[in-house]
DNA sequence: TTCCGTTCCGTAAACGGTTCCGGTACCGTC
DNA sequence: GACGGTACCGGAACCGTTTACGGAACGGAA
């Protein structure tokens, strides 16, 4: 009989198991586990009637236990240097919502930066608690990397700071493309007189801008000048202190390409020290096309990278990763596209 | 002899187990796992031992099989609505940096607001894969919260969106004291006809304010007029519209106390669009203090809400009830403080 | 009828830990 | 010398699943 030979019927101690469920349902623990796992091999009465009995406990499968017994936890972790931040939140937030209708959960890594955290972070992961895992503009060098990748630990690198070694996938943005956007949007202003404030030289993204940035001015037959390019970290006062030095100068630019937001907001906050009026005097494009390039004055005309897709397709690629299958494309550059706003403007004559 | 009898010395297939350190260190697992976890009866010596092994090796304990075995899992589960938010992300930030401390892992599981998806995510929480759970304004009903809370399942609310049923632990900031220091500094600039923006009525965090505006304007002798509080989101859409409203009227108010950092941005737009310049004709005091009040024009006076530490007190709360603690007080309060900037001045005169 | 193939399902062995329950060695005491 | 106590350690059961393997039941072909 299906009755109850451990257990009464009544509420369990915890919360139901699969033997429970087996018990209930009048069969084996195996069949319940087949049933869940959508496993040919059941008559579709026995799967209909288990499921009954499933979906009347509300029973789900515990994933630390499957995890032991199949190495599948569904679970992948995710690390990036900062939770709250306006670039990495929207990757995040793309990256939760595609694995949560993959039905899998995330394991939660801040690295704030820090490179040994990452690394004992990493470490963890791979001892049987995740899948998989998706890093988000990786502390790790690349003889790390392809350490992680000889292990067999299925990963994907979004955002990478450095250019990853082959084989180990990736996913980022057109960032060449994007500058030479900006670029071309500013020379079309009549602009030609362009100052520009990068991001961490030597990083990827940056590195990619300046790229775009040179080639749309050798497009416009403009020589590359070194000094009209500065460098800081992404972050906002970096971005004014640069905008300062470059609005100090005798014949300041008309206009400044920042290579992130952050460093556009900065730049407006320069301007407004000068009592330069942006866009009439000065414009200034920004990149990312983060939350804030919209609530800041004047709005910030900028390049928008799709932040929130690039954590979807990381998932994506993560999740085939894990099933086995082979990726037909390891890299993965998404298109960037300039918004125009109000922090852009013709140049100012004479 | 501590010889290699099932695996030799070199690489394991995968990641070492308890078993192979316990081998290679020449005592049992059990005594390995005592090591492990600062249990007590074991010597000096062979704990020393045993912890060089684990550190050649980089040995961490599984915590799925750990869950498995003794219940614990060192994994807790974070709800919230939104990861990418100027909100809700410093709060997360502080959470996760405290787990962190505690060794603790996070598993991430963003709601959308969605009630039905808070609550199955909830439920998977509960079946093994994690010890307790910080949920950050949570979706459910107090029936509901009041039924896991008899499950004997560990959690903290953090932010509650309405009074949590008694016995479950909640922290909060000090919403009408700080709405009351928010209305005391517009008073103290001279500002007689306030209006208020807020946010959802019924919520716990809006009530609140409500009530501290309320009592500041009536230690002023003002009298309290229900037109001049209106309700929205917590949006920056709602919060313009209804400043809107206010500024359209035949006697606009001098100032606006907008009940979070969105509606004020708002405001600020409403304001500009109508030609109010503000501070001088208008001030607008926003709250919580969100990483965007410092970056809009101009800079807004708001309450600020120790958002990280609501997050770090969350988890301390939740890793004694953890621990089996009794916890002294359910209910906590941190305080908020008035930030003055530049969206505030004295009232225009006449 | 016998035999073979399917189809469906149960048995039991892992998975990697924790912990209860003892067992040994060694010490001091009577 | 016998005994009890303590400190330290190992054996083995167990946590909740998955899955390889084998067995029963049944149908069709020889």
């Amino acid at each position: 009989m299906a009755q109850l030979d451990r257990r009464p019927d009544q509420k369990f101690r915890g919360r139901a198991t699969i033997r429970d469920i087996a018990d209930l349902a009048g069969v084996s623990i195996a069949t319940v586990s087949r049933v869940l796992n959508d496993r040919p091999d059941v008559s579709p009465e026995t799967r209909e009637s288990v499921m009954q009995v499933v979906r009347k406990h509300g029973f789900t499968t515990n994933r630390g236990a499957r995890g032991l017994s199949s190495g599948r936890t569904g679970i992948v972790g995710l690390t990036l240097p900062l939770v709250n931040d306006a670039y990495f939140g929207p990757i995040l937030s793309g990256a939760s919502e595609a694995l949560y209708e993959q039905d899998m959960r995330i394991m939660l890594c801040p690295t704030l930066h820090e490179h040994d955290r990452e690394v004992s972070l990493l470490d963890r992961l791979t001892r049987g608690t995740t899948d998989g895992a998706i890093l988000m503009l990786p502390e790790e060098s690349s003889e790390e990397l392809q350490h992680l990748q000889e292990i067999g630990y299925p990963f994907v690198v979004v955002d990478p700071r450095e250019p990853p070694p082959p084989g180990v996938p990736c996913v980022s943005a057109m960032h060449s493309t994007g500058a030479k956007l900006a670029t071309e949007h500013l020379l079309e202003l009549g602009h030609r007189h362009i100052g520009a404030i990068g991001g961490s030289p030597g990083w990827y993204a940056n590195d990619e801008r300046v790229i775009g940035f040179r080639a749309a001015m050798a497009a416009a037959r403009l020589l590359p000048d070194p000094d009209m390019i500065l460098y800081g970290d992404w972050s906002i006062p970096t971005g004014e202190q640069a905008a300062e030095e470059l609005l100090s100068r005798p014949d300041p630019p008309t206009a400044i390409f920042c290579f992130n937001d952050n460093a556009a907001i900065g730049a407006l906050n320069a301007a407004r020290r000068h009592g330069i009026s942006v866009p009439d005097e000065l414009s200034i494009v920004g990149f990312d096309d983060t939350f804030q390039a919209t609530i800041v004055t004047p709005r910030l005309t900028t390049v928008r990278q799709p932040l929130a897709e690039l954590g979807r397709m990381g998932v994506s690629l993560l999740t085939r990763l894990i099933e086995g299958q082979r990726l037909d494309a390891l890299r993965i550059e998404l298109a960037t596209e300039l918004v125009i706003r109000e922090s852009t403007a013709p140049a100012p004559v004479g």
